[in-house]
DNA sequence: GTCTATAGAATTGGATACATAATTATGAAT
DNA sequence: ATTCATAATTATGTATCCAATTCTATAGAC
């Protein structure tokens, strides 16, 4: 891995290759982060890694523990609503302003995103609707246009996917969800604020109750 | 300062003196952190030092540029207004939420606090007005229980106090920022969540104004 | 005098080395 | 067999070392 002119920190390089084991849970919630055989795996030394960790423990992903190592975070059910609470808030807000700022393009290439979420639903294609819904919700936060919340939704999104119930697949919510997210539109396309934000708010609240 | 048995590791120490640091723009917006000489300073070698910018970095007090270190996050108006805009609903949050869940006990203490703040005003004491309305607002973030939401604000405060343009020394801000206090406190002790909310809102608006 | 090229110094990013604390394994005593 | 003490091993936390890059300063050209 290591590379003879680096276009990017190391260190950066391995928290990402890290996330991607915390999400898909290849470092399960609770498990030690073994940083020796990390190293030796990645073929890096120590000293990137703990700098990798140190990033990935600032964005709550991993807990540490004085001279017995890190480990990766455990979410349990009052995370969750405490974290839902917060983007909750905080993408009411996105919608909110998104629903003033958005230019025609924006809500064009939300109508289309929502299209392609529609048909995803109705293939049963839970993976695709998955990523087009994280994309949908995304482009509403990118629109508002606020760096400071964007990084603040980004790192709580990151700890929620450490638990993933999958709550998608449960009976129903995929039309439910859906059926939010048309709200969203709807009022996002009249331009109506307190409609947007509070579409976004129920959505986000369903899906707690989804992750129960 | 580097310890024999160390109850804490060397990185945290050094991020909280940095921290300490940059808030007293010893370390201004904008500075380069020197590696060398400040280890040499603390007595320490640069791999700690360089742990503890990671963590500052990633809670935006640093900013990183590849091959040419690091330096101390510049802050501008978009980000103040942006910042204030997340605490105005966190903070709005949690003074709804403490209107339900305050004990007796929170209540007196918020209620004591004030009156020190009354206090610290009439004496045009501004470092303990300051002291004390942080550990206001921090006390009903505490009564909230809503940790995720704690730590958010925290970063957030943390990055608002890189620029400390003393907003409240301005002529007036002082009793304004007084008299909004009392609005907050009268919702509390009323158990009235959206005045609560709405009395923090306000306050951090004005707050944002200030900082002008 | 100003600009450019190049050598040297300084700095970052990363690897390696080492001391101390923590864990595990070993073994004796009850 | 179980418990306790102690030795061996392992892992963390920190220091030192090294290579590649960036910055700086000097010298030469115009």
């Amino acid at each position: 891995m290591s590379k003879i002119l680096a276009s990017r920190p190391l260190y950066e390089e391995v928290a990402d290759q890290l996330r991607v084991r915390i999400f898909a849970h290849y470092l399960a919630p609770g498990a030690w982060i073994d940083e020796q055989s990390l190293a030796k795996e990645f073929g890096i030394s120590r000293t990137p890694l703990r700098e990798a960790i140190k990033v990935l423990a600032a964005e709550g992903l991993i807990t540490m523990k004085l001279r017995r190592g890190a480990y990766v975070t455990e979410v349990n059910r009052g995370d969750l609503e405490q974290i839902f609470t917060i983007l909750s808030l905080l993408e009411g807000e996105a919608a909110k302003e998104a629903a003033s700022k958005a230019k025609e393009k924006d809500l064009n290439d939300l109508d289309d995103m929502h299209l392609r979420l529609e048909k995803a639903a109705a293939d049963r294609n839970l993976d695709q609707f998955f990523e087009i819904n994280v994309r949908f919700h995304e482009r509403i936060i990118a629109i508002a246009n606020n760096p400071w919340m964007t990084s603040v939704i980004a790192d709580l999104r990151k700890v929620l996917k450490l638990q993933r119930k999958d709550s998608l697949s449960r009976s129903g919510r995929l039309q439910s969800s859906l059926s939010e997210h048309r709200e969203i539109l709807k009022a996002l396309l009249k331009r109506d604020p307190i409609a947007a934000e509070q579409a976004m708010r129920t959505h986000l609240a369903r899906g707690l109750e989804a992750a129960k």
